[in-house]
RNA sequence: GCCCUCGUGGUGAAAUGGUAGACACAAAGGACUUAAAAUCCUUGCCCGCAAGGGAGUGACAGUUCGAGUCUGUCCGAGGGCACCA
């Protein structure tokens, strides 16, 4: 018997799904179920990150589609941004065009895979018909409040020429770039994110199939605190006013730190010895671990500021480089005991030092009058006047209570969550639908004048904005008035492109508007998104405020959540090689070269600038696509990261021709007695490795079901020669077969359609489990004496106490162990153990 | 510094508190072959011809009849946040 030509199944039965394909529509007597995954960018061609991330995505949503789901799975791009700017300089060519050529590349190497995606639904960011649609959006996000204007430092990249968001800077450096990034004041677009902090923080615990991780580090990312603000007044009338989470300690307060750009620091801007604070302060560091760690300085204002609850105290007033204006209220009161960094500022300006909580267990902190380091731990008031004897939270309640009383400030929350700035100054990006009129305002363009196109002639070679520096683009009138006006020149951030692509794949080619509300009520939420842990902050975070964005004031939608289930899949590795000068080797290279003259490094995520990368085109043109699904998914679970390995994909091709063989060996296998007893004992077993497969593919535990289905395979296998009628055994294998197409759909659809005949693929349905035969008749016990394992019993199932160890304590081993002892006790799990206690 | 996750053979990994190492890769030995490839079988730490026994899931304690799994402390690796008051 002969192999089977992969290639030639590939294209066999790509061709076929094309033919044969079903487009989902609305249809309110199925159950649905969107499976997504993250867009791609298209940078040239796909890598095996991509190949991992699609094929589980495809393997769920060919399974749910077998089960009856009625399955969206649409895929798009990601199709602005830089590199495609940056490409088309180095190259002279047209971003568009080289986004053009990029996709149609990576298409056909995704239609390689054989994935089951609806290509009718594909869009692109950068098209038009997406972009004008995000312009609407942004129009609606401004009438409803939720767009605003300021004016503010932000990151700017020297290389790139642009402004990152908090999240883009890595380090002090610019996340594509790796250029130091400097502080620049510029007027920028914001969305208003922060209004939703609460909101994005609660709902976190309805996202109940969300990685736990990932629900952790937005919670962290939002970073709520409750504390209160206090006014402090300062001699000569001025008031600060501060933000604290421990007011208990406000008794322990020795001085007043304010951020450099609080308001009150203006009157010193023409002090000489407070710029060159300034100047020494911003020059500190680039990294944000080097601001961290750098040394506490501070700034005497000479100001005096009234403690709030001590007659005629008053302590210093300093400008400190710890303290940001954008946290709390840009001020804060330090309580050197109890907050190390004030400790340490204290120290170095000898500012008095009072402890104000008694630890709770001893520490020496407090010894010998000499106050070591500050104790931030539990404890009880003291030097506290009224709040004495308190434990930490009843004196919070009570001073804030007190202060409120007061009326000298109110309990408050913070959030660390800041808003987005959305405003690039690049060329290739989704064009701000804003214009400046002439007496100053800013309005935006009128919907029927959408969308605002990004012109074709620039010159990308020019520094800064391409849009900024156009002849004539920026010209334009207010349709409302006629007169002359100014368009925004800066594009938007690209993750708003990535906000709501999810959206409009439930209705990717309506014109009129974004989404229409009935199809977005159906298919919406996604039900599975598969992605890159990269992403668990800003991607989601600001995909879940887009929907709650345009569920703001719109009764007609009723989602919240955009994605209902969330699985972060791992990255793919491989080994690194050098050569002995230490440039990095492709493994192609790597392989020429004798293994003593090349370093071979541990596996790391495959990338281009450490050659490590493995191309998926050529391993589709070599094993099949069937090969390479199997193996992303073999190895590891889904979630952890995988090990390339040249001989995994081999073995994976050799088992799709082993697959191929047994099927052929059954076909040809011709009829043969029947026993009844085995042809029973057969089915059970089969039944058996179908229910745990289903089992582990709804459980995500990919690489095990994969393991189970070897079993399965070599199962089959062992019983071609029994007693079994061909009948039963083709019916198993066509049940086993089933369950393989959402890993290998090429090979099965091959093996189908030879085991069921031309209307084979009408009938590709998941098999049914009969319950019936997963029970055994008879089960196998483990025996134990004192814990340990001393034998195994094959016994009647449901077998009663007594009789089980009337026959345990027959057999020869067992009978060994416990001669001479006395059984002082016996442990009975039905159907599992026995466990003799002996003296 | 704070928070989180993970430590199981040569490797990737399995294991509702109940047979540790399923499944796969690699290795060694063997079968088939003139030979090789392919394929198949066996082995996997210590004692033993074997039956069997001992040790064993990063370390040390604890809970339990029984712990890879639960609890505590420590060590190691990875990730997130980082002057957030």
């Amino acid at each position: 018997m002969n192999n089977v030509d992969v290639k030639e199944i590939d294209k066999k039965w790509q061709n076929f799904w094309l033919k044969n394909k079903d487009s989902p529509k609305i249809n309110n007597k199925k159950k649905k179920f969107y499976c997504l995954e993250m867009f791609p960018y298209p940078s040239g061609k796909i890598h095996m990150g991509h190949v991992r991330n699609y094929t589980i995505g495809d393997v769920l949503a060919r399974y749910k589609s077998m089960c009856g789901f009625n399955v969206l799975h649409p895929m798009g791009w990601d199709s602005f941004g830089m590199p495609a700017e940056n490409a088309a300089r180095e190259n002279k060519l047209d971003p568009k065009d080289w986004t053009k050529e990029n996709i149609a590349t990576m298409k056909k190497q995704l239609q390689s895979l054989g994935l089951s995606i609806d290509w009718d639904l594909e869009i692109s960011t950068c098209d038009e018909e997406y972009y004008k649609h995000q312009q609407a959006l942004f129009i609606d996000m401004y009438n409803k409040g939720l767009v605003i204007r300021k004016e503010t430092y932000v990151n700017w990249d020297p290389v790139d020429k642009t402004v990152l968001a908090n999240e883009q800077v890595i380090n002090g450096r610019g996340w594509r770039s790796n250029a130091i990034v400097e502080r620049k004041k510029l007027s920028q677009w914001f969305f208003n994110i922060s209004k939703f902090s609460n909101e994005l923080l609660e709902d976190l615990k309805t996202l109940s199939d969300w990685p736990d991780k990932v629900k952790l580090m937005q919670k962290n990312w939002i970073g709520k605190s409750v504390g209160c603000e206090i006014d402090f007044e300062i001699e000569g009338g001025q008031k600060v006013k501060i933000f604290t989470t421990r007011p208990d300690t406000i008794f322990g307060a020795t001085f007043l730190a304010l951020s450099v750009d609080h308001p009150l620091c203006k009157s010193f801007n023409e002090k000489e010895d407070f710029l060159k604070f300034k100047k020494t302060v911003s020059q500190v560091g680039t990294t944000e671990e080097a601001i961290a760690n750098a040394e506490k300085v501070g700034f005497d204002t000479g100001f005096k500021a009234k403690h709030p609850f001590i007659k005629n105290k008053t302590i210093p007033v300093y400008v400190a480089n710890f303290i940001l204006m954008d946290y709390g209220t840009g001020a804060i009161f330090g309580c050197p005991a109890h907050d190390q960094r004030d400790y340490d500022f204290a120290k170095k300006y000898k500012l008095e030092i009072i402890q104000v909580i008694k630890p709770k267990v001893d520490t020496d902190n407090f010894k010998n009058q000499n106050i070591k380091g500050a104790y931030d731990g539990e404890g009880n008031l003291v030097n506290s006047e009224f709040l004495n004897d308190l434990n930490i939270l009843e004196a919070k309640e009570r001073i804030i209570s007190e202060i409120e009383r007061k009326k000298i400030g109110k309990k408050t929350i913070s959030f660390r969550l800041k808003d987005w700035g959305i405003s690039r100054q690049r060329y290739w990006g989704c064009p701000i639908p804003m214009i400046y009129l002439k007496d100053g305002s800013v309005v935006p363009v009128e919907k029927s004048e959408l969308p605002v196109r990004l012109p074709e002639d620039v010159d990308l070679n020019s520094k800064g904005n391409p849009l900024e520096n156009h002849a004539t683009w920026k010209k334009t009138t207010y349709k409302k008035t006629g007169e002359n006006a100014i368009r925004e020149t800066d594009t938007l951030d690209t993750f708003v492109d990535s906000s709501w692509y999810f959206i409009r794949f439930c209705s990717p080619k309506l014109d009129d508007k974004p989404f229409d509300e009935k199809s977005l009520n159906y298919w919406m939420p996604v039900d599975q998104y598969i992605g890159g842990v990269e992403h668990a902050i800003l991607h989601l975070l600001y995909s879940r405020f887009f929907m709650r964005a345009i569920n703001l004031n719109d009764e007609k939608i009723n989602i919240k959540e955009p994605f209902k289930g969330l699985f972060t899949q791992g990255m793919v590795c491989h080994e690194t090689y050098k050569n002995q000068k230490g440039t990095w080797l492709s493994p192609e290279e790597a392989s020429k070269f004798d293994k003593s003259k090349i370093i071979i490094g541990p596996p790391e995520a495959m990338s281009k600038s450490k050659k490590n990368v493995i191309d998926p085109e050529s391993m589709i043109n070599i094993y099949g696509a069937d090969a390479i699904r199997w193996f992303m998914l073999s190895d590891s679970p889904p979630d952890r990261d995988i090990q390339w390995s040249n001989e995994g994909v081999a073995a994976a091709h050799k088992f799709v021709q082993r697959i191929w063989l047994l099927n052929e060996k059954i076909l040809n296998r011709g009829d043969v007695d029947s026993s009844e007893e085995v042809e029973k004992e057969f089915f059970s077993k089969v039944n058996k490795y179908l229910d745990r497969i289903t089992n582990l593919i709804e459980k995500f535990q990919l690489n095990v079901a994969i393991a189970t289905i070897y079993e399965a395979v070599r199962f089959m296998e062992e019983n071609l020669e029994k007693t079994i009628k061909n009948r039963d055994f083709l019916e198993c294998q066509t049940d086993l077969i089933k369950t393989i197409m959402p890993f290998m759909p090429h090979l099965s659809c091959e093996c189908l359609s030879k085991l069921e005949g031309n209307d084979f693929y009408s009938k590709i349905k998941w098999p049914k489990i009969k319950k019936t035969l997963l029970v055994d008749s008879n089960v196998i016990i483990v025996i134990q004496v004192n814990g340990k394992k001393r034998g195994l019993i094959s016994v009647k199932k449901d077998i009663e106490e007594k009789d089980l160890v009337q026959k345990a304590k027959k057999i020869e081993n067992i009978d060994k162990n416990l001669k001479n002892k006395k059984v002082v006790k016996q442990i009975f799990i039905r159907n599992k153990i026995i466990n003799f206690i002996t003296t």
